[in-house]
DNA sequence: CTGACTTTGTGAAAATATGCACTAAGGCAT
DNA sequence: ATGCCTTAGTGCATATTTTCACAAAGTCAG
């Protein structure tokens, strides 16, 4: 073992530290130089606790007494998430999602740049969104060799979905973001996350509900306040 | 206590349960009659023991040695997320997402028409997107009666999201989609999902970084396969 | 230098969630 | 009818996550 021995970080954690981050960045954006797990666990909407021990899952970077540099705890978040470097995105589906996606400058500032579209509609294949052209899916392993590509984000049709993941796996990506309505079948050797506005609108629905009826009978619901996807 | 006696369901399967109706639809769609949890747990990518105890929240719905009646249990979950109902939304922001969703008609076939959209900004208020009118944000509370809202979306700016989702608490709304990469303040009764593309992407970045670091050392990694959001 | 005060880091307890493995029930062939 | 086969439902063990509560470690005033 000649490597520092990095920490397995739990996943519950994992979900969290890129919040921590955004709030972070806005300290540091507003001067802000420190501030205990307490400050942040407010602004977070978690338990102090909690923010330590996730914290503490990056190493022993906090002055008891004092609290954490803004600064050195963004530098050590990036370094665990694997943000220190850039991880280029293709879009596979040139609709209005995956166009809207192309085009958005968001990303790219964010060390995610969106460096190659594709579609296997013949008619819009060889047109142009943004800065880019769109591409044939079949020549997904090229572009994704070529253009050192790490991470697919699908926003075919529900229908095409499952073939475009096969054809990113084929093409040896390994991180995929799903826009599609639709449960993906992928090695277990891939991570996926998923985007489900429909998912996210039920789960609000049965909150809800779970709110009406207790004002009409006399229920307890608990509902989680945040949540973040 | 003159009601059945609702059982309050754990968070994890309330996440689930929209997922397990997603894959019933498409059964439902391709004339399939039955299914049991195995197969279920397969096409969702789960074990089979966790899909029939998510099941077994909503009540004894199986025949054993037989399985589920898919348009059964397609109705008894839409009960149980309250999906028998329509759930008005409206959105704050009328930005590209904003006027996207707005004009997006995927969500009122599956219960959330969007009824309303509301900016603050002179310029877009009073123009049209989609079959919609943009309307003042000043008039949040006004609409939300007028039109029986119970979701608000929030497509607004970083900089306004927090005063979007005051105005939308004030004006009596109990539950947010927020797409605005920010932590919102609210109370405890508010519900709150959370819509953000970078942090699933950072999210991505770390088991990706963990998989580089495992080909070049010997490192254990273990990505969760599949996340819904 | 000392003692009061603050805040981290972390064992340990509590709460949740998962998954195994078995029992109970129903269908179906004989 | 009988008995085999299949699969739901669930008790229980395990794993994970959250929270508490306190010792350790530092700052700072005097």
């Amino acid at each position: 073992m000649t490597q520092p021995q990095r920490r397995r970080i739990p996943e519950a954690a994992v979900n969290r530290l890129p919040v921590y981050l955004q709030i972070l960045n806005n300290l540091h954006a507003t001067s802000v130089l420190r501030f205990s797990s307490d400050e942040l666990a407010v602004l977070a909407g978690v338990n102090a606790a909690k923010v330590r021990k996730d914290l503490s899952y990056l190493g022993s970077y906090g002055t008891r007494g004092v609290g954490y540099e803004v600064t050195y705890l963004i530098h050590q978040i990036k370094r665990e998430l694997g943000l220190l470097r850039e991880w280029n995105v293709v879009v596979v589906g040139a609709g209005n999602l995956g166009c809207a996606l192309a085009k958005f400058g968001g990303f790219a500032p964010r060390g995610f740049p969106v460096v190659g579209i594709v579609d296997n509609d013949p008619k819009k294949i060889g047109q142009s969104t943004g800065s880019l052209t769109i591409g044939d899916v079949r020549n997904l392993g090229k572009i994704v060799r070529d253009l050192n590509v790490t991470i697919g984000a699908i926003t075919t049709s529900t229908a095409t979905a499952q073939s475009a993941v096969d054809a990113l796996i084929d093409a040896g990506i390994a991180s995929i973001l799903n826009f599609a309505p639709i449960v993906l079948a992928t090695p277990s050797s891939v991570s996926v996350r998923n985007v489900d506005l429909g998912v996210e609108l039920q789960i609000l629905s049965y909150y809800e509900q779970m709110r009406t009826e207790k004002i009409e009978g006399a229920k307890t619901a608990k509902a989680p306040s945040s949540v973040s996807v």
